[in-house]
DNA sequence: CATTCAAACTAACAAGCGTTAGTTGATAGC
DNA sequence: GCTATCAACTAACGCTTGTTAGTTTGAATG
């Protein structure tokens, strides 16, 4: 029962920065340990392996878009309406913790125990997300296209966020949401 | 002066399809060799490094790509017409090569000799493509929206195009090029 | 002052890494 | 049949990897 380890968020928090830059395989504990200061051993006073910074990282991340689809597939609302509330989860996320959507995008493969666990949030949140548009297009909102075509089409922006926001600082969290909510469902053509 | 070496190109597509699996870093020169029916020593009768198989892989993928817009921009058409011929370059590429592709999206920070040299494309390459955005909003064919957040939003999905195309082999190269399109240019919105 | 405790340290481990050197056996050209 | 070439092999190298064990330090608590 303690206050739940600060050092070990900020071993956390630095590794996460070294592999959204490297990926995980090519982060050493030695780098993370320069990184923090400290020798590599000492590491362990704090986590129990390097795989379970990985963990750490992408599975409260995965949960967080559970969490928030949960809440948005319950709303009595309009496709259209539901999929700008996913372009805000997306943005929100991606704002408060980019570095670690680098290791979500580019790492779960190297998860070991809770590979399975995370493909099944995947596979969960990607179904709801497609169900939403399917429902759009019954209700005649959204154009009669392939709606495997279009979740993945607006989802990939979605998800290569993180690669982009930490560059564009000028522009909020709801400005960046309405702009791509905007271009995402209504297209560019004038 | 040979018939430039199909067992070396055995070893790159091997390598190619492992390196999407689990990222260069974590890819062994023994797991290769296996995959390949040999020995590790074996492999570098035919290649010199491993360094040497990445470069490989993601240069000529690059190298097409600035091509492909150099093409383009030179093109006497709209710039919707424009955008259109830059997605069915992306579906092309991508087509003949996903997975490649995804050493080109992933593995690229690990090119150590010419890694500036990738990274130089890349910035034309995108500078290209913004350029055809800010043409097509100046001759009123796309909405005046940030230029930038519209190319972030198409060149996501067209570089995630990758996960997805060998999925879906029922589509055509022309029918996804066209569908994207579409959803990309025209929006969802009915 | 004595004790406790967190958080750093040194030293080392077995395993795995990319790569090199030198060798062998099969095939093709003279 | 001799020779050259190709593509595999065995053996080993020096280094790096994640991780463990045991120790030291300095600050807080009694």
């Amino acid at each position: 029962m303690n206050t739940e380890g600060t050092r070990r968020d900020e071993i956390i928090n630095t590794a996460t920065e070294l592999f959204k830059d490297k990926g995980y395989s090519a982060v050493t504990m030695r780098d993370l340990a320069t990184a923090m200061g400290m020798k590599a051993a000492s590491l362990y006073n704090h986590i129990n392996s390097k795989q379970e910074i990985l963990k750490a990282i992408i599975i409260s991340l995965a949960e967080e878009f559970t969490q928030g689809m949960d809440a948005i597939k319950k709303l009595d609302q309009t496709a259209i309406e539901k999929l700008k509330l996913i372009v805000a989860l997306h943005v929100d996320i991606t704002t408060k913790n980019p570095h670690g959507m680098a290791s979500l995008n580019n790492d779960w493969m190297h998860l070991e125990g809770q590979l399975d666990y995370y493909l099944g949030l995947r596979e969960r949140y990607e179904q709801d997300f497609v169900e939403i548009i399917r429902d759009g297009i019954s209700s005649n909102e959204i154009v009669d296209t392939n709606p495997e075509v279009v979740m993945f089409s607006i989802l990939s922006t979605l998800r290569s966020l993180y690669l982009w926001i930490p560059k564009k600082e000028e522009i909020n969290a709801k400005a960046l949401a309405q702009n791509l909510s905007e271009v995402l469902i209504n297209g560019i053509n004038k």
